[in-house]
DNA sequence: CCTATTTATTTGCTTGATCAATTATTGATG
DNA sequence: CATCAATAATTGATCAAGCAAATAAATAGG
């Protein structure tokens, strides 16, 4: 088999996926490590990776009712109720039945969670910042394009044929 | 305060960190996306998204001991149990205790798991190159460069400072 | 006004990941 | 060989996300 070795990497077709390598692989090992090195960067506050963005919601427009945080959060209501749960057994925010809608509820935080949410934007933007060492602001914007390029791919990727 | 407003766009200290707007919102939501789209693939096979790593890296080389394949799929040994058990249950894979030394247990494909196992890297390459639509194979590059030094600094955060 | 529908939230169930504790087996040392 | 330390795997506990079912309250239609 005469096959010639010159095509030094990667020929598009001849790769057998090797999933290691993939760049879904990528963005997930990255992600994984972003939110465990968030996790112990939230640890001093007594907050997860997964809490602090209700809280930052909250600091910002307090009180919400508990479908427009999980919107704001991304995640579903049911999400969100067991999440406020657990900040609400760390007492950083509260439920209370809307008077005018007795089926909504609206969340606020406690002064404490207010103490520990303020604490919140100078860690992220410290962090975003390490996170982006060494990258001037044209690749931070070819990068944010690249990715928003992937997510319109990801999201076309959802409707493979109509049904 | 006669702060100068020409700097058009995002002066570093002026942002005062839009969570919904950071890379890491960006890529956690890409990655969601991603993950919900494969589960969504992996449907008609009976699996999820979790669930064709083991299987592929089993295609490949098989049988492995568990140990092998958590570090193989980039998750604790604790995990890869349940994983295991949950294709065990599923008649993907077998569990067989190796004769050399007892404490290890060897992880294989089942015939059918086999059968399923094959069909994957036909369809995450699929997956990878609707990902990858419109990019040119520099941007591509560049693409995974940015990706490994944001992953380099995510580790370097981890160390803020020495223990 | 009573019923049906819609809307807001909660709860249960499954999958998943991580950490710590436990169990079983092996290998090493006195 | 008896004990102790190291290793492999499992199990339990917690946090998390997603979906479907259940509950409760408001609104719309007859």
């Amino acid at each position: 088999m005469p096959e010639t070795l010159a095509g030094a990497c990667a020929p598009p077709s001849a790769t057998p996926y090797d999933a290691n390598s993939s760049i879904g692989r990528q963005l997930r090992r990255l992600v994984t490590q972003l939110a465990s090195t968030v996790d112990r960067r939230m640890e001093p506050l007594g907050l997860t990776d997964a809490q602090w963005r209700p809280l930052l919601c909250l600091l910002h427009g307090s009180p919400a009712t508990a479908s427009e945080l999980a919107r704001r959060c991304g995640l579903d209501t049911g999400g969100l109720t067991r999440l406020v749960d657990r900040l609400l057994a760390k007492g950083l925010c509260q439920r209370e039945r809307s008077r005018t809608d007795r089926r909504v509820v609206e969340i606020s935080l406690t002064p404490e969670g207010e103490r520990v949410a303020a604490q919140l934007p100078g860690m992220l933007t410290q962090v975003q910042h390490e996170l982006l060492h060494g990258f001037s602001s044209v690749e931070e914007a070819q990068l944010r394009a690249m990715l928003a390029r992937l997510q319109d791919n990801a999201m076309a990727l959802d409707q493979p044929q109509k049904n």
